[in-house]
DNA sequence: GAGTTTTTTGAATTTTCGTTCAATATCTGC
DNA sequence: GCAGATATTGAACGAAAATTCAAAAAACTC
């Protein structure tokens, strides 16, 4: 055997998910992560290789965390539509209305990204494809209960598209209301008012 | 007097648009515009300051232009409906779907800029807010002619919202069926079926 | 055509980034 | 307590970025 590792794994992913979080991927440098993680430039590549793959540790971690979450909330039993209102309330909103995070660490990171950077684009829309797919179903379902009548497929994605919009837009204009209110129109648009 | 201007003022600015187009704000180098303008670096700082000045510059250039031809679409006479609908197919959709351009420069520069850079964001802004008040204004007439019911000013945030989220969800799933599909979506929950 | 003013040049500077690696430290098994 | 294996260090490197500036070129005025 040999020397163990004296840093905590998880502790050094979350300080660095933190600072891509508020700062976004390419305006992270390595010597930030080394400032706060404490860990030298050297420890970092020996174990993540390179700024790319701490990256994707850190993406691996939040998007295990945050699937589970929401595939309980989108799966629970009994009214389909009332759980697709809760996963836009308080998943949705309440991420963007949180004033330490300020927004999806995936979202905001997709939206920073370059259009070229296509390794890092497709490992976020491999959550966004799952998350996607878990509304189709649960649109399926409310349908089934005779609660919409629109086509569960592309609506799903059509609130996909909304939910990127609403971090763009949130960029800009700071305002928790206007987010609110677009979730409202969006949730029109399913029960057809 | 003295030593005349060379230059075309205007095509320095359409070829430096065309690269920040492509590429992106960041990505693009400034060793790129010397390259693609013919200009050295000497006379770029000396006419627009710093790299930001450039895009200042091409910004106002597309802004103008642009602004004027969305505005003629919005308020022409007649069926304001159809007027929003001719602006979501015939601006938003076939600005995405052109192969050469790949969406509009605002929102893609939008998507991809900083949070804390809040100069360019504010000026990109700005164009979005017209964009926003034109649609107001087009949205009460429509209401007006018994078109449609929803609020006026939250609904057209929330159109705006959407032609974020359809830029970014183009960026990663380049299916421009997609996006005919939640415009779809969009126009129905203003038409309400 | 000399003088003045402005444009243009492009090599050099400064900064910052991601990354490497030889040296050093530390622990376990024997 | 030694040998071996692994963890850790942090200065150094190369690349690429934005920016500067002293010198040269060009055109107009008189």
């Amino acid at each position: 055997m040999a020397r163990p590792i004296k840093y905590n794994p998880e502790k050094v992913l979350t300080d660095a998910m933190n600072l891509f979080w508020e700062n976004g991927y390419e305006a992270t440098s390595i010597k930030d992560i080394v400032e706060v993680t404490g860990l030298k430039p050297g420890s970092l590549y020996n174990l993540y290789g390179n700024k790319e793959g701490i990256f994707d540790a850190v993406i691996d971690q939040y998007t295990t965390t945050n699937l589970v979450y929401i595939r309980a909330i989108l799966t629970k039993e009994g009214d389909a539509l009332q759980n697709i209102q809760t996963f836009l309330k308080d998943v949705i909103v309440a991420t963007i209305a949180n004033r330490k995070i300020n927004g999806c660490l995936l979202v905001k990171t997709l939206l920073v990204i370059p259009h070229n950077d296509e390794k890092i684009q497709k490992h976020i829309m491999a959550f966004f494809d799952q998350i996607e797919a878990l509304l189709t179903q649960t649109i399926h379902k409310a349908k089934a209960q005779g609660k919409t009548t629109v086509d569960p497929k592309s609506f799903a994605k059509f609130i996909v598209t909304t939910i990127f919009g609403l971090h763009a837009y949130h960029k800009t204009h700071h305002d928790i209301k206007i987010i609110e209110q677009s979730v409202d129109h969006l949730y029109n648009a399913l029960v057809g008012h």
